[in-house]
DNA sequence: CATTATAATAGAATTATTCCAAGATGAGAA
DNA sequence: TTCTCATCTTGGAATAATTCTATTATAATG
């Protein structure tokens, strides 16, 4: 937690109960939560919070680089507080989400005309499949 | 454009003429379009259309496999008539989306915990990155 | 041509996300 | 410690994407 608040403190991120709140159910979650998780957790604490304080929240993160937006879902956004290049795989029934932290970078290389064209900034795979709960 | 009626034909698929002018601006079509950009061409021809005639109708594809429909953009969805398993990259700033051909499938392999939960169904490479005109 | 299952339509409903104006408060300065 | 102000929180409205529903229309089949 203090880990947390000296990670923030003086980068002109200002640290109100609230953002605690969110970044403290971030800390470690592999869930890959949606907007709405988040905001069902901090609620329980702070029952006035608002979806836009969520969204502010993510928001102010992910341009700092310290979460990642999920697009593997179809449906909805998820948010990732490990903003290390990883991969994730989606169980097409229950919507599931798990980390593949599998290096394919070597792999992954793209074509000429492709590199002519694009400055590569980063990639992301995407797995589908059934987890061993939704086969029953 | 006969080649896309037969296509259909038996197959407890209704071709329609909305449908037909939909299969038509799909056919070979490589800018996956979203719903809006379908939707805004079928108008030309056929102004009453409704977005959800275009929504049925892409969601009638994807069942029988001859359409997927693409997550990489957050912002909304994109349709791809090109259902053969291939990748895509995106531009940060303009979001357009090009085809990746390369085969990755052999290096795309999991780890043992992940497959002995996962029936793994497909995969699929998002790339980042910034086009040459967005780079002006 | 008649029958029928399926599709098209308008518009409402739902859902996710963003925007906005007003009041509140954390953080650094004094 | 208190003051000041930039930044945050909030509720609610706005926007945008997508889905649903009831009704009407029509493609497919024989
Ligand atoms: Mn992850
Ligand atoms: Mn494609
Ligand atoms: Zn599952
Ligand atoms: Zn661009």
């Amino acid at each position: 937690m203090e880990k947390i608040i000296s990670r923030y403190k003086g980068k002109g991120f200002k640290l109100t109960p609230q953002r605690l709140a969110i970044l403290k159910f971030l800390e470690g979650n592999t869930n890959h939560p949606t907007a709405e998780d988040i905001f069902r957790e901090i609620k329980k604490k702070y029952p006035t919070v608002s979806f836009a304080t969520v969204y502010n929240t993510v928001e102010a993160l992910r341009e700092r680089g310290e979460l990642l937006e999920i697009t593997i879902n179809p449906d909805r956004k998820h948010f990732d507080p490990n903003p290390n290049p990883h991969h994730h795989i989606i169980c097409k029934v229950c919507k599931k989400i798990e980390d593949i932290f599998t290096d394919y970078s070597e792999a992954l290389k793209l074509p000429k005309d492709i590199t002519d064209e694009f400055e590569i900034l980063g990639n992301h795979v995407d797995f589908y499949g059934i987890c061993k709960n939704c086969r029953n």
